[in-house]
DNA sequence: GACCTGCTGCGGGGTG
């Protein structure tokens, strides 16, 4: 190939020393001479981003290019950063200008773009968006571009930004009238025709998938800890032994993370980093350096450090616990021996018994080459989002043409008119666009939801910045030491557990909270060198493992003979005992392993049924949000359910509501299903995630928005059920070839069931939301309303609603004496409340001997009764004596020398059994006030 | 205990 390379070219790759081409780079030269749409199938590090570059900067000396001749996209911003000095060293030598466009590159180096044309542009997805829809002037240009590159495919494929991008090409071709070529770069996916017709979309070139058999081996090893009451400290100590410096530490959560080096740290390790994305940017960066630079030992991280960027050469990779998919094993495995020759090294560490089995699924998936298919995301608020995207770009859009462009991407080629209609009328009657004679213009609530104006936080809307993004964020707090910049941590989290003088660790730091500053959405906190300090929690969606796991743990169990030699290189003493325990535990109760044909049901005395048996997640998911659904209808609202691979349970019902639902027909199972998802927070989150796209911002209503809930319900479904598969299921349960077992004592998988999460359903009833909500704990106005996103003004008078009421909703309220703010309680919490250590001052007067003054009514019943603290916690029963009546409506305290009622409390709506605590509570506020 | 990614353009006015 190098002999068809124009000299100048071949005078540079001889500059950089390069005694020959990559394999890839030689098989991609011709495709792409030849103007193929190309799709470049290696791992990281093989040079795939010159095998893209080299045919076109061919191309380009030799032709009459005019700048903006090639768009460069790939999905991180660190990419771009180092794909600038990459592509710049040879397109500067060759005369053509590269420049590189994300949000944080400086305002001076964006605007040098319209006085020096670019000749390649390096950018990301939400980049191209904002040039296409906004950037008037530039996009110009763009109707010079020859060639496209996706950097990272595999990456976009299945997911919004992908499905974001695959409109943008179909929207930039028709924009410019030319089919330009499109090329793709991507590491080992599964099904490469899908992929490859995700990015060709539209395009009638001829198309050539290159791909370099992947003959790269991997050493493997799966160790065990002992799981017990130190299991961090056990992981710690074996990590410790195993790292080889520098060695990636993968885990499956930040708070892992932070755990981890929390033990790692006091087994007197140094040279040790934490990476992960609620670190802040500097030291994240510190992180990456020290990897670089060879002076980091280990970095702790989630999949911050999976993804491209460059790190140096990685020695080795250990996973503490195994990742939830085949091609995540594949792509953390992939960061350790980076030299082309270099054999990847890794380590799985693992707690439980059943995290052998997955790890040794992963390992021989991986061995087989099954790799996940990737599922895209074929949402309708990506197609509105484009659509408005389309609307700024002309002013006004054709309708047809609008239909034309969209349906020529390959995802929304069966996108039919009546359904790209529907949409239009949708968001035609949310006034963020309006109809006119065929034509769609912006309508005015547009600028009201993205606003421009960064200051008017009041009420609802979105920054415009968020307009280009697909990428939806939660509210967070940001931690400050100084005013710079230390971590983040989830607002929900802050509410519920963060208070002033809490010792919180992040960034494998500690740090003592100094301020919570809640307009601002920060906390100021400063470095402690001793205590405990505690690991926030954040909440993200919940990550299912593939279905491909789940079926080679079937085979593996199926065929363990066949596998046996395999495991005893691989598995560490402990690992093995593992599964041989598993295995042997069936078989001491007669059991055979429920993975095909069984279904193992267990009734745990607090009334949660777990059944037991390997299945799709999908299937186990939409099972529990039935049993869900059906355990809140007939029995009780403290219910949940769990759902994971080894099975599901329901808690809450004193029957098998299993053998119910098997018992009733298609039709009202299906029905129930949907009702489930409609009450299941992964159907909320949807919802939230995808209504600003449609111009949705006021409230839901069912009938007006059916656009939108059935869209919301068809992504959620997608996403994390399926109705057919579970029809399926039962049928076979029906039909006698799944077997239904009952037993006495514990069994393994039963045991995995329980360490999942609980799912609890989310009401739309508001009474149950905030008895949820407030349920064990005690909330200001503030903190609630965030929770539950409704407004502080609408959920005090609800609170106050609730606190006349005579059920289990009832509330009431007491003064948080260090704060001096009011908090709210469920009535049936507020004596454990009282007695928590949590709340001890707001109890406890600080002078037992001062007369005060209670007044009580009810009714036209009223009396006053006099009382020194001391009484209230020595005779409470000669107290309540005095009071004839049971409810009291409104209570006021105050010190018998204070004729003026200057300083009194009051309690509305209370019973005489929390009384006395009360007027406790009143003392020590009205003391607290006096005293300080 | 449950991952990650990204996020105005253009031109006019002022200052040195």
């Amino acid at each position: 190939m190098l002999d068809q390379l124009d000299q100048r070219l071949r005078q540079l790759i001889k500059e950089k020393h390069w005694n020959k081409l990559t394999n890839i780079q030689e098989m991609s030269f011709k495709p792409i001479t030849n103007g193929h749409n190309t799709l470049i199938i290696a791992p990281t590090g093989y040079g795939k981003t010159e095998a893209a570059l080299f045919p076109i900067l061919n191309k380009m000396l030799h032709e009459d290019v005019k700048p903006v001749t090639v768009i460069y996209i790939t999905p991180l911003k660190a990419l771009i950063n180092d794909l600038l000095h990459r592509i710049n060293w040879w397109s500067s030598r060759l005369g053509f200008l590269v420049n590189r466009k994300h949000g944080e590159v400086p305002q001076k180096e964006k605007n040098l773009r319209l006085k020096k044309i670019p000749h390649i542009i390096v950018t990301t997805p939400e980049g191209l968006e904002i040039d296409l829809d906004w950037a008037s002037r530039f996009r110009e240009y763009y109707k010079n571009v020859k060639w496209v590159i996706v950097d990272e495919v595999h990456e976009l494929v299945s997911s919004k930004r992908g499905t974001q991008l695959s409109i943008l090409l179909e929207r930039l071709k028709s924009f410019i009238g030319y089919d330009f070529q499109r090329i793709g770069l991507s590491a080992t996916v599964s099904d490469e025709e899908k992929v490859a017709k995700f990015l060709f979309g539209s395009s009638e070139r001829k198309m050539s998938i290159i791909k370099l058999q992947d003959t790269r081996n991997f050493e493997i090893k799966i160790r065990k800890i002992k799981n017990d009451s130190i299991m961090w400290k056990n992981a710690a100590e074996l990590i410790h032994q195993l790292i080889e410096k520098p060695t990636l530490i993968f885990t499956n959560s930040r708070f892992s993370t932070e755990r981890l080096y929390e033990e790692l740290e006091k087994l007197g390790n140094t040279e040790i980093y934490v990476h992960h994305s609620s670190i802040s940017k500097d030291l994240k960066n510190l992180a990456e350096d020290e990897l670089r630079n060879g002076n980091a030992k280990a970095v702790v991280c989630t999949k911050t450090l999976e993804l491209g960027i460059h790190v140096g050469d990685i020695k080795k990779v250990i996973m503490l616990r195994p990742p939830t998919s085949v091609s995540s094993f594949l792509q953390r495995l992939g960061r350790s021996g980076h030299i082309v020759h270099g054999i990847p090294k890794g380590e799985i560490v693992c707690f439980y018994d059943f995290d052998v089995m997955e790890a040794f699924a992963l390992y021989i998936s991986a061995i087989k080459g099954k790799i996940e298919k990737p599922i895209i995301d074929d949402g309708l608020d990506v197609v509105a989002r484009e659509l408005l995207g389309m609307i700024l770009q002309y002013q006004k859009i054709n309708i047809d043409d609008a239909y034309n462009i969209i349906h020529n991407s390959y995802i929304y080629r069966n996108l039919k008119l009546s359904e790209f209609m529907e949409l239009i009328e949708y968001l035609a009657k949310n006034n963020i666009i309006k109809i006119d004679n065929g034509y769609l213009k912006l309508g005015y609530n547009f600028f009201k939801i993205w606003r421009f104006n960064k200051d008017s936080k009041s009420g609802w809307g979105k920054e415009f910045s968020e307009f280009f993004s697909l990428i939806n964020n939660d509210e967070t707090f940001t931690l400050k030491y100084n005013g710079v910049t230390v971590g983040e941590i989830d607002a929900v989290y802050v509410y519920k557990h963060v208070r002033a003088n809490d010792i919180i660790r992040i960034s494998g730091k500690l740090w003592k909270v100094m301020r919570i500053n809640l307009n601002k959405s920060t906390i100021d906190v400063t470095p402690v060198n001793e205590g405990e300090g505690e690991i926030p929690i954040w909440k993200g969606e919940s990550t299912s493992k593939s279905s491909i796991i789940v079926n080679s743990i079937k085979n593996i169990i199926k065929n363990f003979n066949k596998y046996y030699p395999v495991m005893k290189n691989i598995l560490d003493k402990d690992a093995m005992d593992s599964l041989l325990k598993i295995l042997s535990e069936y078989k001491e109760q007669s059991l055979n392993i429920p993975i095909d044909n069984i279904i193992i049901v267990e009734k745990r005395e607090d009334d949660e049924w777990i059944y037991s048996t390997l299945i799709d997640e999908k299937i186990a998911n939409t099972l529990s949000h039935i049993l869900l659904y059906l355990v809140i209808k007939k029995y009780t609202l403290n219910a949940f359910a769990r759902s994971s691979i080894y099975g599901f349970s329901i808690k809450g019902t004193p029957i098998d509501l299993l053998k119910e639902v098997v018992n009733m027909d298609d039709n009202k199972i299906r029905k129930i299903i949907l009702k489930s998802i409609l009450r299941s927070p992964l159907y909320i989150a949807t919802l939230k995630e995808i209504q600003p796209s449609f111009g949705k911002i006021s409230k839901i209503n069912l009938k007006e928005d059916r656009f939108l809930i059935k869209e919301a319900l068809r992504q959620t479904l997608k996403r994390y059920f399926s109705i057919k598969k579970t029809l399926e299921f039962i049928n076979k349960i029906r039909r006698q070839e799944i077997r239904i077992i009952y037993v006495d004592n514990p069994t393994p998988l039963s045991e995995a069931v329980l360490s999942h999460a609980q799912i609890r359903p989310w009401l739309l009833d508001l009474n149950v939301s905030i008895y949820q909500a407030l349920k064990g704990g005690a909330y200001t106005v503030n903190e609630l309303s965030e929770v539950l996103g409704i407004s502080p003004k609408s959920l005090e008078n609800k609170l106050k609603q609730l606190r006349r009421a005579n059920n289990k909703y009832k509330v009431t309220s007491f003064v948080d004496v260090d704060s001096r703010e009011n908090r709210w309680c469920l009535y049936e919490d507020f004596i454990s409340i009282v007695k928590s250590e949590e709340y001890y001052s707001s109890f406890a007067p600080l002078n037992q001997n001062e007369i005060f003054i209670a007044s009580l009514k009810s009714g036209d019943n009223q009396v006053e009764v006099i009382f020194k603290p001391k009484d209230l916690l020595n005779s409470p029963d000669e107290i309540l004596r005095k009071i004839p009546f049971n409810n009291i409506e409104e209570v006021k305290v105050r010190e018998a020398i204070d004729t003026s009622y200057q300083f009194s409390q009051k309690y509305y709506h209370v019973g005489k059994d929390i009384i006395i605590y009360l007027l406790l509570n009143a003392v020590a506020y009205l003391q607290s006030l006096k005293y300080s």
